[in-house]
DNA sequence: GGATATCTACCTATCGATAGGTAGATTAAC
DNA sequence: GTTAATCTACCTATCGATAGGTAGATATCC
């Protein structure tokens, strides 16, 4: 059963995943769901407060695909390639954009609460990818440990961005080959 | 002297790059020249055409800043500083996104003149990369070659993403000097 | 358990603002 | 006097948002 919150939100969230924050209107959703635009407004009273929700509900989702970055089961290796599947995922099974990839480039013309809902997907993303490399990396410095962390999202964002604008599958995958590498220079 | 079309341009990229192709307008771009929308118009037929001319003249003035990625007088180390300054100027001069990164983001939403633009400057940025790579990893194949620069590419534009997204140069400045070694890993 | 009140989830109708775009008159430049 | 540039004055479509109302489920009171 799925409520009509959550048919908002999904709905939401693939407009925004393929032409930004200003790409999807009340009067689209509402017809899609069947039903009219002042309906959606009794689920969130405004634009603003429905675009944090689609991000929050984002970030609560790909948290839950990544995981426990200090999983006793889980490989170095392993969680390398879960960071990247993370990112394919988008590209190959949803062919959109990473939500927060393109909030987070629109930040200068976005509403303070999407802002900061968008900031709270990097610093979760940021923390855990800095688990891991503290994890794998007991000896670095907290400051390279972070640099680290910021280079891997940069690059995966980067990448997914890439491929969107160029159609392309194969840029994503050069970059991802590199990544993983960064992450995991050791097979198991 | 700077023709209203050049005026047109540049209000145009102010725009988009802080908020995306969807936030600029004809009449905020007329009023803040001092003219009409309709005279916009006269310039520029369609919002299309004006967001292609837009991109182009951006990719224009990004080679022009890369130079010749051949010439003697530049060292390894040079050209990777040269092709990160790319990036800092955005984020620190201009304190702004990318426009290619941003509306390379939102492709699925863009009328298709703009979409060419866009590839247009990915394309020519991957080929002074790859005469780059070519010219100091005489060894490498192609393939490699054309990741490498991949990489470097989608690095640099998610830093500039992160950065805009979190309102912070240190996480650009942790992401560039990993690329500057990877680009240039020995000093001159 | 029947009446009363409240809540949920929608509706219709409308608001003022803004979007991109057009036709045709007017002005300035050479 | 022609051409280029800008104007006035529109148009249609859509935007986010609000007011006011309704059917039906749920809870509360005596």
């Amino acid at each position: 059963m799925t409520t009509t919150s959550e048919k908002i939100i999904a709905l939401a969230e693939r407009y925004i995943r393929d032409g930004g924050y200003n790409s999807f209107s009340f009067r689209d959703i509402a017809a899609e769901i069947g039903i009219k635009s002042a309906s959606v407004h009794y689920h969130f009273p405004t634009k603003e407060a429905l675009g944090a929700a689609v991000a929050d509900r984002y970030t609560e989702n790909v948290l839950a695909f990544l995981g426990d970055p200090m999983a006793e089961d889980a490989s170095q290796r392993m969680l390398a390639e879960r960071y990247v599947a993370l990112y394919r995922g988008a590209l190959v099974t949803d062919q959109q954009m990473c939500l927060c990839g393109l909030l987070g480039a629109e930040q200068a013309a976005l509403p303070e609460p999407v802002k900061q809902s968008v900031r709270g997907f990097f610093s979760k993303n940021q923390g855990w990818l800095e688990q891991f490399f503290t994890r794998f990396h007991p000896g670095l410095s907290k400051t390279l440990l972070a640099a680290k962390a910021r280079h891997a999202v940069a690059s995966m964002q980067g990448a997914l961005m890439m491929a969107c604008a160029n159609d392309d599958n194969a840029i994503f995958e050069d970059v991802a080959r590199e990544v993983v590498q960064f992450m995991a220079p050791d097979p198991d």
